[in-house]
Order: C-alpha cells, then sequence, then structure tokens
DNA sequence: AGCACGCCGACT
DNA sequence: GTCGGCGTGCTC
C-alpha cells in the first residue's frame, strides 16, 4: 500500500491518504478524495513520510483526475517553500496559487467573445543591442535588476528581452497594466500569449489554465497570480515595476509575486528581470552586493525646480508665483501641466480668538476639513463630524484655515485661470477622462503617458508623508516623484513646491543612486530591511493574552493601533531579526505568547 | 425540556 | 470549504 500527502485549498496542511491499489501517482497529481464526508479535489504533495496514528484509519484517494499533473515538481517545490517561508498551510498557499476552484472547468452560459480593448500603441525606444545582450547573453538562474531611465525604456526593455524566447512569464502590478503589455506580446506571440489575472472568473481561468496545461500557450502576462503559471517548463521571468506593493498578496498567503518570481526562477533555472525606474531598495542593494546583476543604462538628469514656500512670494496662500508661472508657460506652449497633491479636504480650521484646534478623539490628530460634505474628518483613521460655523469653545466667528488640502488647491487654481479648463479628481472619478490640459488630483490621477505633452509637473508638500510611521516612508516619496517626473514630456520641469525644504535636501535633483546610498546607510544603522527581516503580527479584537518571549537577535516592537484597511484597525507587533532563518525560527514562541480573536502573520510586510 | 441557529475548531 | 459540536436563547 502507497501513502500519499495531499494538499485541499483551504486552511489546512498536508493530509496523509492511502492510494487504491494500482494507482500510480506523482507530486503535483490533481486527485480526489474524501475530506469530512464530502469528495474534494486536492493536488498530491508527495509519498507521505512515517504515518501518524493508526495507517487503518487513512482515508482511500478516489481518483485521479483526468487533467493529470498539474503541478509539475518544480511549483510542488515552491509550493512547499513557500508555505515554510510565509508561515501559512500548505492549503492556503495552493488556494493563493490556483484558487478553491483547482482547474475545475464549470459548465458556464454562451461565452461571449470579448470585445478587443482600446489601446494606446507602445512607444517603442531604441535599445541598445548590447544591454540587452547583458541580459540574454548569461545562462540559467540568475537575476537582472534594471534600472531604466523611463517606463518607456522599462517596457521597450521587457519587449526585446521577451523577444524569440519560449516559457515567459511578464508580471505587472495592477490590471491597468494589461493593456499597455498585451498589444506588443500579442503582436508577437499571438495564440500563445494568455493573460492571467485575479478579475477573471473561474470558468476563464480555468480556460487559461488548460491552454498552459496543454502546451497551447507558452507565454503569460498577468498580474501577481500569473507567477503561479503551470508551465511545464520557465525560462524566464520579468517583473515590470518590481517594487511595486501591490505585488504583495494581502489576503490567504501574503506572499509577494517579486520574491516568488525569483525563488521559482531559481527552481526552474530561468533568468529574472526586475525593471522599474526607481527600483525598490532591497533589489538594489542586492544588486550593489552582487546577488543580482545591475544593467544601468545612461540617463539625462530631470529638470527640478524646487520651491521653498515659506520664502518666496505666493500668488495664492497655497499656489507660489513660480509654480503659477511654470504651468502657465506649459499651458502657452500648447502642453499640459499636472499638479499633484496628497493631502485629502481643504484645509485645518484654527480659531484665531482662543486657538481652538479640532482633534481627533481617538488618534488625537487635527481634524481636516472637507467642504462638499461639510464636515471635519481624521486622515488617520477616518473619524468625521460635522464642521463648526463657530468656535466650538469660544464661540467666535474668526476661523483661520491652516494648510492647504486638495480641494483648497483646485479652488485657488481654479481662480487663477478662470479660463483654463480643469480637471480634478473629484470630477474625473465622475465623468471619467477629459481633455483638459490641466490636472490636479492626488498621484492616482496621474495621467496616462501618451495623451499630449506634459512640460510641468508640480508637487505641493510631498514630505507630508514622512510622517508616516513606517521606514519606507522617505522611499514612498522618492518614487513618487519619480513617477511623476516620469510623465514629463522631454524638456518638461517637475516643480516641487514645499514648505519644509531642508527634508527634501536628498530628493530635491531626482539622483537616484545617492539617495537610495544615503537611505541604505541609514537602515543598516537603525537595523531596518534589507539589513534585517521583517514580520508582523496583526492581532484584531482585544488582546486577552501578550507574553512576549526575550529572544536573542530578534527585537520586537509595538503593539500599536494601525488602520490596516479602510475602517479597519488593528494592533501590531513588528518582529525584526537578523536573518529570516531567525524569524522563522522565532514566531512559534512569539505566537505561543498571544492569545486574541484574530492573529494574522505578514512576513516582508511592504 | 426541546430545538433552531451561529460560532469555532477540525478535517488524514 | 464545510461538517459537526456545543453554547445561547427562544418556544411549545
Amino acid at each position: 500500500m502507497e501513502f500519499y500527502d495531499l494538499a485541499f485549498p483551504f486552511k489546512l496542511g498536508p493530509l496523509t491518504y492511502a492510494a487504491p491499489e494500482g494507482l500510480q501517482l506523482s507530486p503535483g497529481a490533481l486527485v480526489l478524495a474524501e475530506l469530512k464526508k464530502s469528495v474534494k479535489r486536492a493536488v498530491v504533495l508527495g509519498k507521505a513520510g512515517p504515518v501518524p496514528g493508526r495507517v487503518a484509519d487513512l482515508k482511500e484517494i478516489k481518483s485521479a483526475v483526468p487533467e493529470g499533473v498539474v503541478l509539475g515538481e518544480s511549483l510542488v517545490r515552491l509550493l512547499k517553500w513557500m508555505s515554510e517561508y510565509y508561515l501559512s498551510p500548505e492549503g492556503l498557499v495552493l488556494k493563493a496559487m490556483f484558487g478553491a476552484g483547482l482547474f475545475e472547468k464549470r459548465k458556464r452560459k454562451a461565452a461571449r467573445p470579448k470585445a478587443a480593448k482600446p489601446h494606446q500603441p507602445l512607444p517603442v525606444q531604441e535599445i541598445e543591442k548590447s544591454r540587452l545582450n547583458e541580459f540574454l547573453k548569461p545562462e540559467g538562474f540568475g537575476v537582472h535588476l534594471l534600472h531604466a531611465p523611463s517606463t518607456a525604456y522599462e517596457r521597450s526593455f521587457i519587449r526585446g528581452a521577451v523577444s524569440g524566447q519560449t516559457g515567459v512569464i511578464v508580471l505587472v502590478p495592477e490590471l491597468s497594466r494589461i493593456p499597455i503589455y498585451e498589444p506588443f506580446l500579442r503582436e508577437e506571440f499571438g495564440e500563445r500569449l494568455c493573460v492571467l489575472h485575479g478579475r477573471l472568473t473561474g470558468a476563464q481561468r480555468a480556460d487559461v489554465y488548460e491552454k498552459i496545461l496543454s502546451g497551447g500557450a507558452d507565454i503569460v502576462l498577468g498580474t501577481r497570480l500569473a507567477v503561479f503559471a503551470p508551465f511545464k517548463r520557465v525560462s524566464m521571468l520579468a517583473v515590470a515595476e518590481e517594487e511595486s506593493e501591490h505585488y504583495k498578496n494581502e489576503e490567504y498567503a501574503r506572499y509577494n509575486a517579486r520574491d516568488v518570481a525569483i525563488k521559482r526562477a531559481s527552481v526552474e533555472g530561468a533568468k529574472v528581470l526586475l525593471t522599474s525606474i526607481c527600483p525598490g531598495a532591497e533589489s538594489f542593494a542586492n544588486a550593489l552586493r552582487g546577488k543580482y546583476r545591475l544593467l544601468r543604462p545612461a540617463r539625462k538628469p530631470i529638470r527640478v525646480r524646487l520651491i521653498n514656500s515659506r520664502k518666496t512670494p505666493m500668488k495664492t496662500p497655497s499656489i507660489s508665483e513660480g509654480l503659477h508661472r511654470g504651468i502657465m508657460s506649459a499651458l502657452e506652449k500648447g502642453a499640459g501641466a499636472v499638479i499633484i497633491a496628497n493631502r485629502l479636504g481643504h484645509s485645518v480650521p484654527v480659531c484665531e480668538d482662543c486657538g481652538h484646534l479640532e482633534k481627533c478623539p481617538s488618534c488625537g490628530m487635527a481634524m481636516v476639513y472637507h467642504r462638499p460634505r461639510r464636515a471635519l474628518r481624521c486622515a488617520w483613521c477616518g473619524h468625521s463630524k460635522t464642521a463648526f460655523e463657530a468656535c466650538p469653545r469660544c464661540r467666535g466667528h474668526n476661523i483661520k484655515f491652516l494648510g492647504s488640502g486638495l480641494e483648497r488647491f483646485e479652488d485657488e487654481l481654479k481662480k487663477l485661470l478662470p479660463d483654463t479648463p480643469v480637471r480634478t479628481e473629484s470630477a474625473a472619478r465622475e465623468d471619467g477622462p477629459s481633455d483638459a490640459r490641466l490636472v490636479i488630483g492626488t498621484k492616482r490621477a496621474i495621467p496616462r503617458k501618451g495623451r499630449g505633452e506634459v512640460l510641468a509637473a508640480g508637487v505641493i508638500n510631498p514630505e507630508g508623508a514622512f510622517f508616516h510611521p513606517d521606514f519606507r516612508a522617505r522611499e514612498r516619496v522618492f518614487r513618487e516623484l519619480c513617477y511623476l517626473a516620469d510623465r514629463l514630456t522631454e524638456g518638461g520641469t517637475l516643480y516641487i513646491q514645499t514648505s519644509e525644504p531642508a527634508l527634501l535636501k536628498n530628493l530635491k535633483t531626482l539622483d537616484y543612486e545617492s539617495f537610495i546610498k544615503a537611505e541604505l546607510a541609514e537602515r543598516k544603522i537603525l537595523g531596518y530591511p534589507p539589513f534585517s527581516k521583517t514580520g508582523l503580527i496583526m492581532v484584531e479584537g482585544p488582546i486577552k493574552k501578550l507574553e512576549l518571549p526575550a529572544l536573542e537577535n530578534v527585537e520586537i516592537l509595538g503593539p500599536a493601533m494601525r488602520l490596516i484597511k479602510k475602517g479597519e484597525k488593528a494592533s501590531v507587533l513588528m518582529v525584526k531579526a537578523s536573518s529570516s532563518k531567525e524569524l522563522k525560527e522565532a514566531f512559534p514562541a512569539i505566537l505561543k505568547g498571544i492569545k486574541a480573536e484574530k492573529i494574522t502573520v505578514d512576513i516582508d510586510p511592504v
């Protein structure tokens, strides 16, 4: 009698089953087996070790499923590695990989032909052959990091790298990037290309898997779950915008698809191309210490104007003359301008008579006035209350509005340029794209490239994000500036208007390498990643017990209240260790000391 | 006492 | 994911 360990796509570790006489199974095979009285699909992880308990109590595998071996040896290895690394049961990893349906084809209503999505053609850039060969030449496993001068270069490089290959996975951070990459891949690979992402229905997803398993498709473009595409052979994986936080799965197993891509490549003997106009600190550090090969094409310096709003003449309370001139000059040349302000709402109302300032009862943060709703809102936790007409303390009407949020900024800009059509973020959400050449909004409003020239891009007080309690805050600000600058047409200028120029000293030239080296030096001193490994423990509901062990080389910070999703708060503990082995080994002891309703573990949080 | 419903832990 | 166990609470 043979025994096998099976994984079911649920929060469940491997379970041991007996195989019926004459059924030979290899790892990765799909089978049917009874679980809790009902028959379910499961994946064979391998032959079982010593069977715990009585062999006679084990249930029998019902049958193998015709799809056969769906996972291949390397994907089974990847599954086991993820389970160990992310401290997540094998079943949950399996569910994260292929969904609870496990390749099952449900009957479905007549398939409607999907309409071809309109797309902008990819502006193709000349990529130096020699640079491309630096990536294409080396055989076998290896990670290459392209620090691209622009997103256009990044995309062209991926195009060149993928061309002529077989067994390729191209990962993009978001659904919205698929229409950018699909046209050129489709052009070259036709039906060999398939698109895979989380918004597909179960049946569509099963169709894609069928095409991949039958060998009909060998190029996949998709979001993070496409890293698990069940190819027999993968020769390369490309990860576009590799630093993106969207690669982090926030449910089931909390994996990072970029890191999983590298692991997958290492078990498959494939090569990896990480690309970004602003690589993440971890990846760049790996390149600096020779773990990754760094590809750095020449870049043109970006013209940046830093405007100190405390020292410069102001056109309105929140718009400096310099910024105003920049916008005007872009518009006069027939080009567009994009202005980003990340603070939502209008401003912070303060009573000039008694100095009263409304604070959030739970966070203590100043409440921000939101005019359309006539409400005061806490930017941190979302608590809101009706705005006051008179000062609640002294009844005075002498209210001063401090600071400039997006709403105020929109108002002032419209007043300054009464004849220019402006697309504001609030309007854009309702009306969709407009052809206004002046765009104002948070970073979400940054328009796609290719819709006319942009000669001025401005950002107001980007240092606001520094006050987030997060060691990555500065990196995020820098990245945002890089992506904003990327929208500029050649010859354009990036305007940074700030009231705290001292905080932006290292950022103002947008010199990535100097910035990231300084950042890495600081993280080294403070012991943050990549010089340590971190994991979060998120505790929802009241903590019933908290007894943290003292461990060598492991530091436990917190608990601190944190907003984990909109409106959902949790107590968060951060565990820091000097290596991922130490981190992994510390967790069981730490988790034993915590009792609460719901506890979630997140290794390598972003 | 008798049963409906909901939460929680276990599932080989 | 889903079954059964058990606790709460309402009803005959």
